[in-house]
DNA sequence: ATCAAGTAGTTTGATAATCAAAGTAATGGC
DNA sequence: GCCATTACTTTGATTATCAAACTACTTGAT
């Protein structure tokens, strides 16, 4: 695997340049960080439990608590009892907070429009298929 | 182009992944996130000026000021002064820092190698230049 | 059925991160 | 030389985050 190195330089670099792209989209809508956070995972895994959304934005259940607080209070999220465990408490977007979901997640359309344009149609379908994978395997 | 939404997707979910994975090792080290991406910048790029390593990681050069204050005092990285302005400072990895970076990134590459285990080495081979050409669109 | 141990989420009090704005020093065009 | 601009620092206020204590519910052992 001499590939591997190389491999990984570029996923780093890719993450960082991600990474500092987000934060620089997010500057502009005024609304912090771990909030657009919150609605891209909870628009692209549907409903969570406050455990497994404080789980995948590596935050503990009391900071989440109190950031989806706000996000209740601007309406862009609710709070559901969850049906099985009378613990849990399912958190899910608002029709407001799916709107802004879809607006933020345009503008990851046209990044990803725009970065992948030096792409053949080959290399973008073997890419997805790669990503697949490597998502599979997280 | 009917790819790329789902292109898009999965490079939002990859990010997401990655984003986690990157909280959660942070956690094990005792080092804030913000000091181990400043880390992986310098140990990628070099000595980087305030300005530019402000920007890369989209936050004020006042927050980095106290940033990097704090990473000076644990010697993780010293402060130099820019050979053709005056004005400007560069800041770059100690040896202290530079094992960290090495240590980081071995967990990076230790990563790479899990999530590509599925990937044919024409596919990594493939991935790698996907990767290259869109890090160098971004 | 009961009870102890464990889990999900909230609250609280303290600490750390971040920002905007003002301040300092150096550059560059006129 | 002077003034607008740029790079960085400092300051004061705001916000985010955590760990720990607390409440409510679940689960498993007896």
């Amino acid at each position: 695997m001499p590939h591997i190195h190389q491999l990984n330089h570029a996923i780093i670099e890719f993450y960082e340049k991600l990474s500092s792209w987000e934060h620089s989209v997010v500057k502009d809508v005024g609304i912090s960080l771990a909030q657009v956070h919150t609605i891209e995972l909870l628009g692209i895994h549907g409903a969570l439990r406050m455990k497994e959304l404080a789980e995948k934005l590596a935050v503990t259940t009391g900071t989440l608590t109190v950031q989806i607080d706000k996000m209740v209070a601007a309406e862009l999220v609710e709070r559901r009892p969850h049906q099985s465990d009378r613990r849990s408490i399912l958190v899910d977007l608002t029709d407001k907070g799916r709107t802004l979901y879809q607006q933020h997640d345009e503008l990851h359309h046209q990044l990803t429009a725009d970065i992948t344009t030096s792409l053949s149609e080959e290399e973008q379908k073997l890419l997805l298929q790669c990503l697949t994978k490597m998502n599979r395997e997280f």
